[in-house]
DNA sequence: CATACTGTAATATTATAATATTACAGTGGT
DNA sequence: ACCACTGTAATATTATAATATTACAGTATG
């Protein structure tokens, strides 16, 4: 088992699955060299179909970040980490300004980071 | 103009025009026995379809949160503030943990969430 | 070389969202 | 009564995402 698609998100399950292998990359899970599943077999994992998962993983060797080697599967190629990051950070910017436009308080916010996190301001390394 | 819509976002625009106007109810903006913009001026506004906006009103009038006037409009009834809070803090919940998996560091969304705030926040490091 | 894996390609089908357009029906002001 | 607004209804069309299915082509291994 590899990762997990929510059905009842708007987002596009083919882009849910194109996040999920930038994110294992992005943390280490995945090294550049490595394979990915193969496209049958992770659309099996995951319940989806097989053009879904071709999908993803063709639009991922356009971004650069997978290569084919036809007969054999996608490799990892490589991920700007800093941009990746850094568009999820924007992401989460959008929201909290939302939120605050919701009429949502400061505190209660951090305080959920603060659940998130473990308690402490410092969980995580 | 009364708000706007991202076309670029995977969210459906008729669900972007419920919450808007779930958020407005919440915020005070759109007060109980209040007008909304009728079907056509709002699609006209914003740029859609007529039957986008209809589409939107006509499912808030089922949540029971619209009612409407034949020949005069829909009336704003009412909206469990808690509730809408309680989702949106949810969705805030699921990103964080998303953020932290990925590896970003508390700090830093610490930093964006006081960023947004103004500076207003806490002090407390 | 046969088999079992890989990716690839093509086609058809379904569901959803959004659009465009036309028409009908209720309400209020003049 | 007329007119200008309201909502409502129905139909057709487009785009996208996802599915199902079949077939073909490359690679490795027993």
């Amino acid at each position: 088992m590899w990762f997990s698609i929510d059905f009842n998100s708007h987002v596009p399950v083919y882009k849910q699955i194109k996040e999920k292998i930038k994110s294992m990359i992005a943390t280490g899970k995945l090294k550049k060299g490595a394979f990915v599943p193969s496209i049958r077999s992770l659309a099996k994992d995951l319940g989806v179909n097989l053009n879904t998962v071709s999908r993803a993983y063709r639009e991922l060797v356009l971004e650069g970040i997978l290569k084919v080697v036809r007969g054999e599967g996608y490799v990892v190629e490589g991920l700007d980490t800093e941009r990746f990051l850094g568009k999820k950070l924007e992401e989460f910017r959008k929201m909290v300004l939302t939120l605050k436009g919701d009429g949502i308080e400061y505190e209660k916010l951090e305080g959920i980071l603060r659940e998130v996190y473990g308690g402490e301001g410092n969980a995580e390394s």
